[in-house]
DNA sequence: TTGACAGTTCGACATTTGTAGTGTAACGTC
DNA sequence: GACGTTACACTACAAATGTCGAACTGTCAA
C-alpha cells in the first residue's frame, strides 16, 4: 500500500495462513515443515507440499529461519511472538481505530457483550497496572 | 485459508487499502470515486483509476453498493463500520490471541507503554460496563 | 457546436497468495 | 546393496491484489 509518510520500522504483515503457521513454529521450533503440517492436519486439512512452500516463502520474507541438517530442514522464527503481536495491534488499530488505544477498548466494552466474569478480569488486568505505575 | 469447521457468517476480511477507503466511504457516502481519490491523495498518492477500480472491486465482494445516476457512481456501504470493526477484532484475536480477549488486554497492558493518562481512561471504561452490568 | 472537464469503462500487468503434484535424493533397514 | 519411506526441491497454476493508462462519454458554458 505504501504509505507517503515515513514509519518506525514495524513486522511486515503475515497473511492468516502464515500466522496459522506462525503459532505452530513458536510452540515447537526448531521444527520441520512435516512437524508444522502433521500439528495443523486435524484442523485445516493442508497438504504437506503447501504447509512446505508457504514456510519458504516465509524464510524469503524474514518470518523464519532455516537451518539443514543433512537431509531435513529446521525452521525456526525469526520474529518473536510479543513483537508479531505488537504489530498486529498497530495494524489492527490502524485500519478499524485510527490508531487510537482507548476508542478500540471502549468499543469492546460497548459492542462486545462481556460476560460479567470477563469484566472482572479486565478490571483486575487495569488494576494492577495502575497500582504498578505509581 | 478455509478452515475445516464451521463459523458463523462474518463479513469477510478486507484489505488494507480496502480499509482506508472504507473509511472515506463511511464519512462521506454516498460518494463518487473522485470523492475518495481527492481525500486519500495527500496521503496515498494513488491515481484515481485505483481508486475506481478498488472500489469496483468492493462492489463485488459487497462492501459496497453502487448507485448510478446519469453519468455517476455513487458508492455506499453495505457494511456498517461496528460490523466491520467487530470483524477485524474477531480476526486479529483469532490470529494472534486464539480468539481470547482477556489476553489481549493482557498483552496491552504489559508491552505498549501505556501513559498514566491512557491507563485512567481504559479504567473509567471498564468501571463504567461494570457498574452497568450490575 | 465545440471544447474543456469530470467521470466512466476496459484492459493490462506484475506480484502475491493459496494450494498442490512430481520427480528425486537421503535414510534406515533387512 | 536393494528397497520402501521420507523429506526435499522444483514447478505449476488460478485467483486475488495493487496499480494504472487509454479511450470513450456525458455535461455545461461560451
Amino acid at each position: 500500500m505504501s504509505k507517503k509518510r515515513k514509519s518506525k520500522k514495524k513486522p511486515a504483515s503475515m497473511t492468516d495462513v502464515e500466522w496459522v503457521i506462525m503459532n505452530v513454529v513458536w510452540e515447537h521450533e526448531p521444527c520441520a515443515a512435516g512437524t508444522v503440517q502433521e500439528a495443523l492436519v486435524k484442523e485445516y486439512d493442508w497438504a504437506y507440499s503447501t504447509v512446505k512452500t508457504t514456510m519458504d516463502r516465509m524464510v524469503t520474507k524474514a518470518f523464519l529461519s532455516r537451518k539443514t541438517i543433512r537431509n531435513l530442514n529446521l525452521f525456526s522464527s525469526r520474529i518473536s511472538r510479543d513483537d508479531a503481536k505488537r504489530g498486529e495491534l498497530q495494524r489492527f488499530l490502524g485500519r478499524a481505530f485510527d490508531g487510537a488505544l482507548t476508542p478500540m477498548l471502549q468499543f469492546i466494552v460497548d459492542e462486545e457483550e462481556l460476560s460479567a466474569d470477563e469484566i472482572k478480569q479486565l478490571r483486575n488486568i487495569i488494576k494492577r497496572a495502575d497500582r504498578q505505575s505509581e
